[in-house]
DNA sequence: AACGTGTCCAACCGCTATATA
DNA sequence: GTATATAGCGGTTGGACACGT
């Protein structure tokens, strides 16, 4: 059958943090290192579940976490990087150093949305609040701010925003924050949207899949069947937040996040 | 000073994908 | 092959705090 439960829920803490917890998990971890959660908290002398654990050293106890205020060079690359993955915070939060997906999540929600809905801008389309309400024509495109991320700033990303216009599919945001996790059943939105954004697929990129990494196991029967892992581009490995990796030598590649290659375009 | 309201954010909840017995 | 646990993610909540009246 299958494991045996991680913990005693009856007999985990909930609610904040004491700073006796906290110095008990760094303790533990810096002695350890990270590993296993679900044998972490009675190793480390803890009633608390692995999962609690874990979430308090990422969000809070992480040594390399940035505190202090976001800066506007950061709210504008958040802004384009929730144009161009929507609400996948964990990806947004890979490309802000020592910050964590739930600091952004929640400075999304807190700043960032009220930003731009003074700007006219739904939060969650990026289009004009007009175009938004279903009013959209194809011509209509986000207006990003007209300050726009410094050149120093975005080039610390390991793809570029481009003036050049190519769109390409992307997951959608969810709806206000309304559907169930994990949503990928969004309608369509702004079909002619223009995020300005384009990945430079000329880069050389730190992430880019190894040379030795075999092409996509299925022999597409056209490139068309081929695609980009933009978790890839976004500087996201195997073992990280990417899981867009071959679940089995002989399984079928999952790209989560898959832009079609162009016309003409190959990997 | 007391109260009401708004904001912030740490932590929890529920879910999915993956690993394991 | 199936059932179940784990890891990780995004959405939501609730307490603490700040501010205005």
């Amino acid at each position: 059958m299958g494991r045996s439960p991680c913990c005693e829920k009856a007999h985990t803490n909930k609610g904040a943090w004491t700073k006796e917890e906290d110095q008990r998990l760094i303790g533990y971890i810096k002695a350890h290192g990270e590993g296993c959660w679900r044998s972490l908290p009675k190793a480390a002398g803890l009633l608390r579940c692995g999962k609690s654990c874990r979430l308090r050293w990422m969000n809070y106890l992480r040594p390399d976490l940035k505190r202090g205020n976001f800066t506007d060079d950061d709210d504008e690359l958040i802004i384009k990087l929730h144009a161009l993955l929507g609400n996948k915070w964990s990806l947004i939060a890979g490309q802000l150093p020592g910050r964590t997906d739930n600091e952004i999540k929640n400075y999304w929600n807190t700043h960032i949305k009220r930003k731009l809905l003074n700007r006219g801008m739904d939060p969650h389309t990026h289009c004009p609040i007009s175009a938004a309400s279903g009013l959209t024509t194809s011509t209509t495109a986000p207006v990003f701010p007209s300050s726009p991320a410094p050149a120093s700033r975005l080039a610390n990303a390991p793809f570029a925003f481009q003036s050049s216009t190519v769109s390409f599919a992307r997951p959608s945001p969810s709806d206000d924050g309304h559907s169930s996790s994990g949503g990928s059943s969004d309608a369509p939105r702004c079909p002619d949207l223009n995020l300005d954004l384009d990945l430079d697929l000329s880069m050389s990129l730190p992430c880019s899949p190894p040379k030795t990494a075999p092409p996509a196991k299925s022999t597409p029967t056209s490139h068309q069947q081929q695609g980009i892992c933009l978790c890839y581009h976004l500087g996201v490995r195997n073992g990280e937040a990417c899981t867009c990796k071959t679940a089995s030598p002989a399984g079928p590649r999952v790209f989560r996040f898959l832009r079609p290659l162009e016309e003409g375009q190959y990997i």
